[in-house]
DNA sequence: TTGACGCATGTCGATATCGGAATATAAACT
DNA sequence: AGTTTATATTCCGATATCGACATGCGTCAA
Protein backbone atom coordinates (compact mmCIF):
# COMPACT_ATOMS: atom_id res chain seq x y z
CA UNK A 1 0.00 0.00 0.00
CA UNK A 2 1.23 3.48 -0.84
CA UNK A 3 0.57 6.88 0.28
CA UNK A 4 -2.88 7.91 0.75
CA UNK A 5 -4.57 9.73 -2.35
CA UNK A 6 -4.39 13.57 -1.84
CA UNK A 7 -8.19 13.37 -2.61
CA UNK A 8 -8.83 10.83 0.32
CA UNK A 9 -10.11 13.78 2.75
CA UNK A 10 -9.02 17.41 3.00
CA UNK A 11 -6.23 16.95 5.52
CA UNK A 12 -4.24 14.87 2.03
CA UNK A 13 -5.63 17.93 0.07
CA UNK A 14 -4.44 20.51 1.48
CA UNK A 15 -1.06 19.08 2.60
CA UNK A 16 0.38 20.59 -1.15
CA UNK A 17 1.43 24.11 -1.11
CA UNK A 18 0.13 24.82 -4.26
CA UNK A 19 -3.40 23.97 -3.58
CA UNK A 20 -3.22 26.15 -0.37
CA UNK A 21 -2.18 28.97 -2.44
CA UNK A 22 -4.61 28.38 -4.92
CA UNK A 23 -7.48 28.90 -1.97
CA UNK A 24 -5.74 31.74 -0.71
CA UNK A 25 -5.55 33.21 -4.78
CA UNK A 26 -9.15 32.98 -5.05
CA UNK A 27 -9.94 34.54 -2.11
CA UNK A 28 -13.72 35.78 -1.39
CA UNK A 29 -14.73 36.48 -4.55
CA UNK A 30 -15.27 33.48 -7.67
CA UNK A 31 -12.77 33.74 -10.18
CA UNK A 32 -12.00 31.65 -13.17
CA UNK A 33 -8.95 29.17 -14.15
CA UNK A 34 -7.52 31.84 -15.98
CA UNK A 35 -7.12 34.17 -13.09
CA UNK A 36 -5.64 31.55 -11.11
CA UNK A 37 -2.98 30.79 -13.92
CA UNK A 38 -2.19 34.39 -13.90
CA UNK A 39 -1.89 34.78 -10.13
CA UNK A 40 -0.25 31.61 -9.21
CA UNK A 41 2.24 31.39 -12.05
CA UNK A 42 1.70 27.78 -12.62
CA UNK A 43 0.72 25.96 -15.74
CA UNK A 44 -2.99 25.77 -16.58
CA UNK A 45 -3.21 22.29 -16.91
CA UNK A 46 -1.56 22.31 -13.24
CA UNK A 47 -4.31 24.70 -11.68
CA UNK A 48 -6.96 22.54 -13.44
CA UNK A 49 -5.74 19.20 -11.40
CA UNK A 50 -5.41 21.05 -8.36
CA UNK A 51 -8.39 22.74 -8.76
CA UNK A 52 -10.00 18.93 -9.71
CA UNK A 53 -8.74 17.37 -6.29
CA UNK A 54 -9.87 20.67 -4.06
CA UNK A 55 -12.94 19.76 -6.01
CA UNK A 56 -13.26 15.96 -5.39
CA UNK A 57 -12.89 17.53 -1.53
CA UNK A 58 -15.34 20.29 -1.43
CA UNK A 59 -13.22 22.96 -0.50
CA UNK A 60 -14.17 24.72 -4.02
CA UNK A 61 -17.63 24.96 -5.61
CA UNK A 62 -17.71 25.44 -9.94
CA UNK A 63 -19.97 27.52 -11.61
CA UNK A 64 -20.08 26.96 -15.60
CA UNK A 65 -20.69 30.25 -17.65
CA UNK A 66 -20.46 29.59 -21.28
CA UNK A 67 -17.10 28.40 -21.45
CA UNK A 68 -15.39 29.02 -18.56
CA UNK A 69 -15.54 27.94 -15.16
CA UNK A 70 -15.65 30.29 -11.72
CA UNK A 71 -14.33 28.36 -8.65
CA UNK A 72 -15.27 29.90 -5.48
CA UNK A 73 -13.74 28.46 -1.90
CA UNK A 74 -16.40 26.40 0.16
CA UNK A 75 -14.62 26.91 3.54
CA UNK A 76 -16.76 25.30 5.71
CA UNK A 77 -14.90 21.87 4.32
CA UNK A 78 -11.79 23.28 6.49
CA UNK A 79 -13.63 22.82 9.91
CA UNK A 80 -12.57 19.25 10.66
CA UNK A 81 -8.98 20.44 10.11
CA UNK A 82 -9.70 23.37 12.65
CA UNK A 83 -11.23 21.18 15.27
CA UNK A 84 -8.34 18.99 15.15
CA UNK A 85 -6.19 21.56 15.72
CA UNK A 86 -8.29 23.39 17.97
CA UNK A 87 -7.29 20.73 20.41
CA UNK A 88 -3.57 21.67 20.24
CA UNK A 89 -4.25 25.68 20.47
CA UNK A 90 -3.86 26.06 24.22
CA UNK A 91 -0.41 24.83 23.78
CA UNK A 92 0.81 28.09 22.55
CA UNK A 93 -2.12 30.29 23.59
CA UNK A 94 -1.14 31.56 26.71
CA UNK A 95 -4.65 33.28 27.02
CA UNK A 96 -6.34 30.09 26.52
CA UNK A 97 -4.02 28.59 29.23
CA UNK A 98 -4.86 31.17 31.91
CA UNK A 99 -8.96 30.16 30.77
CA UNK A 100 -7.93 26.82 32.22
CA UNK A 101 -6.11 27.54 35.13
CA UNK A 102 -9.35 30.12 36.09
CA UNK A 103 -11.61 27.23 34.90
CA UNK A 104 -9.99 24.44 36.97
CA UNK A 105 -9.98 27.16 39.76
CA UNK A 106 -13.63 27.82 39.46
CA UNK A 107 -14.47 23.87 39.60
CA UNK A 108 -12.36 23.20 42.32
CA UNK A 109 -14.05 26.40 44.30
CA UNK A 110 -18.03 24.58 43.73
CA UNK A 111 -18.08 21.12 42.19
CA UNK A 112 -21.43 21.67 40.97
CA UNK A 113 -22.69 22.25 37.70
CA UNK A 114 -20.09 20.78 35.22
CA UNK A 115 -21.55 22.06 32.14
CA UNK A 116 -19.51 22.14 28.86
CA UNK A 117 -19.46 24.69 26.35
CA UNK A 118 -22.09 23.67 23.19
CA UNK A 119 -21.67 23.64 19.64
CA UNK A 120 -22.69 26.62 17.90
CA UNK A 121 -25.60 25.31 15.28
CA UNK B 1 9.16 15.34 -9.17
CA UNK B 2 7.02 13.70 -7.22
CA UNK B 3 4.63 14.44 -3.81
CA UNK B 4 6.38 16.36 -1.25
CA UNK B 5 8.13 14.22 1.72
CA UNK B 6 5.46 14.09 4.67
CA UNK B 7 8.81 14.91 6.59
CA UNK B 8 8.50 18.56 4.41
CA UNK B 9 6.43 20.11 6.61
CA UNK B 10 4.02 20.63 9.63
CA UNK B 11 1.03 19.75 6.46
CA UNK B 12 2.39 16.93 4.97
CA UNK B 13 3.35 15.35 8.12
CA UNK B 14 -0.18 15.41 9.89
CA UNK B 15 -2.38 14.73 6.30
CA UNK B 16 -1.84 10.90 7.22
CA UNK B 17 -4.30 9.79 10.19
CA UNK B 18 -2.24 7.25 11.95
CA UNK B 19 0.03 10.66 12.78
CA UNK B 20 -2.94 12.52 14.11
CA UNK B 21 -4.25 9.28 15.95
CA UNK B 22 -0.43 9.15 17.68
CA UNK B 23 -0.61 12.55 18.67
CA UNK B 24 -3.84 11.88 20.10
CA UNK B 25 -2.95 9.27 22.03
CA UNK B 26 0.27 10.69 23.86
CA UNK B 27 -2.32 13.37 24.67
CA UNK B 28 -0.77 15.59 27.95
CA UNK B 29 1.53 13.24 29.32
CA UNK B 30 4.66 11.71 28.12
CA UNK B 31 4.16 8.23 27.02
CA UNK B 32 6.91 5.53 25.12
CA UNK B 33 6.67 3.74 22.09
CA UNK B 34 5.30 0.64 23.72
CA UNK B 35 2.45 3.21 24.99
CA UNK B 36 1.95 3.93 21.60
CA UNK B 37 2.00 0.65 20.20
CA UNK B 38 -0.89 -0.77 22.85
CA UNK B 39 -2.87 2.04 22.31
CA UNK B 40 -2.70 2.46 18.37
CA UNK B 41 -2.69 -1.34 17.32
CA UNK B 42 0.22 -0.47 15.06
CA UNK B 43 3.34 -2.64 15.03
CA UNK B 44 5.82 -1.10 16.91
CA UNK B 45 7.74 -0.51 13.93
CA UNK B 46 5.13 2.11 12.42
CA UNK B 47 4.70 3.78 15.51
CA UNK B 48 8.85 4.16 15.32
CA UNK B 49 8.39 5.57 12.13
CA UNK B 50 5.51 7.32 12.32
CA UNK B 51 6.98 9.61 15.68
CA UNK B 52 10.26 9.79 12.93
CA UNK B 53 8.32 11.65 10.77
CA UNK B 54 6.46 13.63 13.94
CA UNK B 55 10.25 14.38 15.32
CA UNK B 56 11.63 16.22 11.96
CA UNK B 57 8.97 18.54 11.65
CA UNK B 58 8.91 19.05 15.57
CA UNK B 59 5.78 17.76 16.67
CA UNK B 60 7.22 15.76 19.26
CA UNK B 61 10.27 15.54 21.41
CA UNK B 62 12.37 13.16 22.98
CA UNK B 63 13.54 12.19 26.28
CA UNK B 64 15.65 9.11 26.75
CA UNK B 65 15.76 7.13 30.29
CA UNK B 66 17.49 4.05 29.92
CA UNK B 67 16.20 1.70 26.73
CA UNK B 68 12.86 3.39 26.66
CA UNK B 69 12.13 6.96 24.67
CA UNK B 70 9.68 8.93 26.52
CA UNK B 71 7.53 11.02 23.70
CA UNK B 72 5.71 14.09 24.48
CA UNK B 73 3.20 16.37 21.78
CA UNK B 74 5.02 20.03 21.03
CA UNK B 75 2.16 21.48 20.13
CA UNK B 76 3.52 25.02 19.11
CA UNK B 77 4.39 22.73 15.72
CA UNK B 78 0.95 23.03 14.65
CA UNK B 79 0.54 27.32 14.84
CA UNK B 80 1.40 27.50 10.99
CA UNK B 81 -1.42 24.82 10.68
CA UNK B 82 -3.75 26.73 12.84
CA UNK B 83 -3.01 30.30 11.59
CA UNK B 84 -3.72 29.03 7.82
CA UNK B 85 -6.66 27.83 8.61
CA UNK B 86 -8.28 30.48 11.33
CA UNK B 87 -8.36 32.67 7.83
CA UNK B 88 -11.34 30.36 6.85
CA UNK B 89 -13.00 30.19 10.00
CA UNK B 90 -15.29 32.66 9.42
CA UNK B 91 -16.86 30.73 6.58
CA UNK B 92 -18.29 28.65 9.02
CA UNK B 93 -18.49 30.80 12.47
CA UNK B 94 -21.45 32.51 12.54
CA UNK B 95 -19.90 34.60 15.29
CA UNK B 96 -16.98 35.93 13.16
CA UNK B 97 -19.38 36.64 10.52
CA UNK B 98 -22.07 38.51 12.37
CA UNK B 99 -18.02 40.75 13.76
CA UNK B 100 -17.68 40.84 10.34
CA UNK B 101 -20.84 42.86 10.11
CA UNK B 102 -21.05 45.11 12.59
CA UNK B 103 -17.12 46.45 11.72
CA UNK B 104 -18.81 46.99 8.72
CA UNK B 105 -21.29 48.97 10.31
CA UNK B 106 -19.29 50.83 12.35
CA UNK B 107 -16.59 52.07 9.35
CA UNK B 108 -19.77 53.04 7.37
CA UNK B 109 -20.99 54.81 10.41
CA UNK B 110 -18.71 57.75 9.85
CA UNK B 111 -18.69 58.25 6.06
CA UNK B 112 -21.97 59.06 5.86
CA UNK B 113 -23.79 56.20 3.35
CA UNK B 114 -26.38 53.84 3.91
CA UNK B 115 -25.71 50.35 3.64
CA UNK B 116 -28.10 47.24 2.46
CA UNK B 117 -27.19 43.77 3.75
CA UNK B 118 -25.31 41.52 1.35
CA UNK B 119 -26.77 38.41 0.31
CA UNK B 120 -25.61 35.41 1.88
CA UNK B 121 -25.03 31.99 0.36
C1' DT C 1 28.46 -12.94 29.34
C1' DT C 2 24.35 -14.37 27.59
C1' DG C 3 19.88 -13.31 26.75
C1' DA C 4 15.70 -10.71 26.88
C1' DC C 5 13.77 -6.23 26.22
C1' DG C 6 12.74 -1.50 23.92
C1' DC C 7 13.17 0.88 20.08
C1' DA C 8 15.14 2.31 15.51
C1' DT C 9 16.34 1.25 10.91
C1' DG C 10 16.68 -1.35 6.47
C1' DT C 11 14.57 -3.89 2.56
C1' DC C 12 10.75 -5.02 -0.35
C1' DG C 13 6.67 -4.46 -3.53
C1' DA C 14 2.72 -1.72 -4.62
C1' DT C 15 0.95 2.61 -5.54
C1' DA C 16 -0.29 7.41 -5.98
C1' DT C 17 1.45 11.19 -6.52
C1' DC C 18 4.16 15.47 -8.99
C1' DG C 19 5.41 18.55 -13.21
C1' DG C 20 5.65 18.84 -18.17
C1' DA C 21 3.99 18.10 -22.65
C1' DA C 22 0.51 16.76 -25.66
C1' DT C 23 -4.13 16.07 -26.49
C1' DA C 24 -9.19 16.19 -25.87
C1' DT C 25 -13.53 18.65 -25.10
C1' DA C 26 -16.48 22.35 -25.60
C1' DA C 27 -18.03 26.91 -26.42
C1' DA C 28 -17.50 31.27 -29.03
C1' DC C 29 -16.14 33.74 -33.07
C1' DT C 30 -15.50 34.55 -38.28
C1' DA D 1 -17.42 24.70 -41.31
C1' DG D 2 -13.15 26.01 -39.50
C1' DT D 3 -10.58 28.46 -36.02
C1' DT D 4 -9.64 30.46 -31.73
C1' DT D 5 -10.36 30.46 -26.75
C1' DA D 6 -11.01 28.24 -22.06
C1' DT D 7 -10.57 24.34 -19.47
C1' DA D 8 -10.10 19.31 -18.58
C1' DT D 9 -7.78 14.96 -19.30
C1' DT D 10 -4.12 11.71 -20.56
C1' DC D 11 0.52 9.97 -20.88
C1' DC D 12 5.10 10.07 -19.12
C1' DG D 13 9.19 9.32 -15.91
C1' DA D 14 10.75 10.07 -11.31
C1' DT D 15 10.09 9.57 -6.60
C1' DA D 16 8.51 9.16 -1.90
C1' DT D 17 5.55 7.12 0.38
C1' DC D 18 2.94 2.91 3.10
C1' DG D 19 2.68 -1.74 5.58
C1' DA D 20 4.97 -6.13 6.54
C1' DC D 21 8.95 -8.41 7.78
C1' DA D 22 13.62 -8.77 9.24
C1' DT D 23 17.49 -6.91 11.40
C1' DG D 24 20.47 -3.77 14.14
C1' DC D 25 21.68 -1.51 18.43
C1' DG D 26 21.80 -0.04 23.00
C1' DT D 27 20.21 -1.40 27.81
C1' DC D 28 18.86 -4.06 31.80
C1' DA D 29 18.84 -8.60 34.25
C1' DA D 30 20.41 -13.16 35.58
Amino acid sequence: MARAATTADVFNAISEVARRDLLDAIGLEECTVGDLVQRSGLSQPQVSKHLGVLRTVGLVRVRSEGRRRWYRVHGPALKPVHDWVRAYERTWNARLDRLDNLLAELQSASPQSDRTEEDSP
